[in-house]
DNA sequence: TTGAAAGCGCTAACAG
DNA sequence: CTGTTAGCGCTTTCAA
């Protein structure tokens, strides 16, 4: 009972009266042919001394471990937690378990965890980093680990990706606000340390621009400060919030507001209810990402959607594609917005486009 | 570049002119003594081959892995992505990683992932079960693995536990729905497989009756349908929609509804919105658990409060206490509830206590 | 059909 | 101080 030492294919072979080559051959599921009889009795043996491979003798034989390391931002985030859920599925389809690391967006723990990740021999990997540099991709490289790298966009990346187009987003969501009838709009953001956010704000400005209006530094509101709390589950939402404190100071109330993602826009909203600024009667807010609470408010949330199950299985679907060792049709798989219209934007008017039919 | 064949104590040995012996030493942190020169030269021949020790021969040779196995029902619900944070924070100030697994409270899931987690050797086990039985404790013993089970109470246990005091918890809900000044009642709930849910109902009732009410069967909805869509990330959202379609239904509207954790309650309160009934002038709303979305709504959530970090952290700390081999201090910790009152309860009344002072 | 033996990469006795 | 050797548990030649 204290230490019952594991069986090993050695006490199982004592035990059948016959050798750990045999043995080995029965219980690793080779199709070597052995007597029925004896299959019947080492079986049996297993059993009785309730035997478990040790996966650690496999490894070092060579087997490839069934493990996919994930680095993610943070799981508290829902848009991470759904899209970290459509990766689980897809590796327990297959038979693997995908191992998560949260980087908190802090480049050094995303460095580390990947090291991490290396260390344990995983069979591959899928990574959302701020931060790809060549250093990572030698590493990867050398150690022939498959990687690919999703939800971030890096300019100077060339391998397997799913990538959201953050800048289309960025024009679709100033063009819808435009298009109903706001004018005065901005856009609000967390730093601007990752490629996503970067891309969003340019696709914002261009539309708006586009529109024949000007977009000035001053429709661009930054909150930078507080980013090493990394514990806290409520950055974002905390960030909306003071986001929202700084859009309740100015002198006069905008329009619209764009919130570079949903539980900015929620932190926006909660703040903007407590300063007695309805949503969307006083002001509309927009968000990204489609985060399942958006549906839950009051008032539902209109956002962009970015599909976070759909980006996790495709990224783990691509992953798997390159570990099976098959060409992978696409390398690149870029992942389109769509709006989705809620009640937190109200329209003032809709441009009527005549239709000729 | 192709297969770059990776380095082992025996490349790195025959670089530095040396055996493979004292490179371990060297590499694997030993104290041994080797003289300066050699060590030197170890460790910059490991540099430039870029070797990393290969975890598995450690492992073979006895080490202890560095995994812990956590299995929780779904990621989805933050409830349980908080704790996971938690945890995941607990294991990586030790130099473990949490390997997650989602049990979609299914049984068989349960006991495929326990299976899962066996066989790859974790150093110990979080788990969150809907059915503990002696076949899993069994297991675990056999293969030496400690572990901690939390957050779901089980009456048959007798281990290390961080547990949760459910049946407080419902009586507290009844009570301040009760000083609240509301009578008609409802206790809106999932199936109740778990036996947190079970002693919930349990306390609430017991409340009520004390109170000098009666609780009829009529006062408790349970929403049993769907439970096997595991994969859909809003299941208890969605049940709380049904169950509060259901009580839309009745003849009349009740004072207060309990919800048995706020994503239910979530769901309660939006369907209420969308039917016209405000929350909470027309009807009151409690939940339980304290998630943070509850205090992004609008209105914040009232609900009891289980935190979900403190049971994380608890459970993580009790499980590395108990793989140190020390004598652990507390064999199970009992966390109580606690009130937190946001906007969703109405006050009719309150029950003045006429204090002596 | 079966088994003996080699070796995966690592560490730890045990000699030098 | 350094090196030789054995062996962790497993699979896989290679012989019988």
């Amino acid at each position: 009972m204290a230490k019952k030492k594991k069986a090993t294919v050695k006490d199982v072979a004592a035990m059948a009266n016959t050798s750990i080559t045999t043995v080995s051959r029965v219980l690793s599921g080779s199709d070597y042919p052995v007597k029925e009889e004896l299959r019947t009795a080492i079986l049996e043996a297993a059993r009785a001394l309730d035997y478990k491979p040790n996966i650690f003798g496999q490894m070092l034989r060579g087997a490839t471990s069934r493990q996919i390391g994930v680095v993610l931002p943070s799981i508290v985030n829902p848009f991470y937690s759904q899209l970290f859920t459509a990766v689980q599925n897809a590796c327990r389809r297959r038979g693997y378990v995908p191992i998560l690391y949260s980087s908190y967006n802090d480049r050094d723990t995303e460095q580390y965890h990947i090291d991490m990740l290396i260390s344990s021999q995983v069979a591959g990997v899928l990574l959302s980093l701020i931060c790809w540099e060549d250093g990572i991709r030698k590493k990867l490289e050398d150690m022939d680990i498959p990687y690919v790298l999703f939800d971030q966009p890096h300019e100077e990346y060339s391998g397997l990706a799913v990538d959201f187009d953050f800048y289309a987003g960025g024009r679709m969501a100033a063009d819808y606000l435009l298009q109903a009838g706001h004018q005065d709009i901005l856009f609000a953001t967390g730093p601007l340390d990752r490629p996503s956010r970067r891309q969003m704000l340019h696709g914002f400005k261009d539309s708006v621009e586009n529109a024949g209006y000007v977009f000035g530094d001053d429709q661009v509101l930054i909150y930078k400060e507080g980013i090493e709390t990394g514990v806290s589950a409520m950055k974002d939402y905390e960030s909306g919030r003071i986001l929202g404190e700084m859009i309740l100071g100015r002198a006069y109330l905008p329009d619209a507001v764009f919130a570079v993602n949903d539980m900015v826009a929620i932190g926006i909203i909660k703040k903007f209810e407590e300063g007695g600024v309805r949503v969307p009667a006083d002001v509309s807010v927009l968000g990204f990402d489609n985060v399942e609470f958006g549906e839950m408010m009051v008032p539902a949330l209109s956002t962009i959607s970015q599909s976070a199950y759909k980006t996790g299985k495709l990224a783990a679907d691509l992953l798997f594609e390159s570990m099976d060792g098959h060409e992978v049709r696409h390398k690149r798989i870029l992942l389109e917005p769509i709006l989705i219209e809620r009640e937190s934007v109200r329209k003032k008017h809709n441009k009527i486009r005549r239709s000729s039919s």
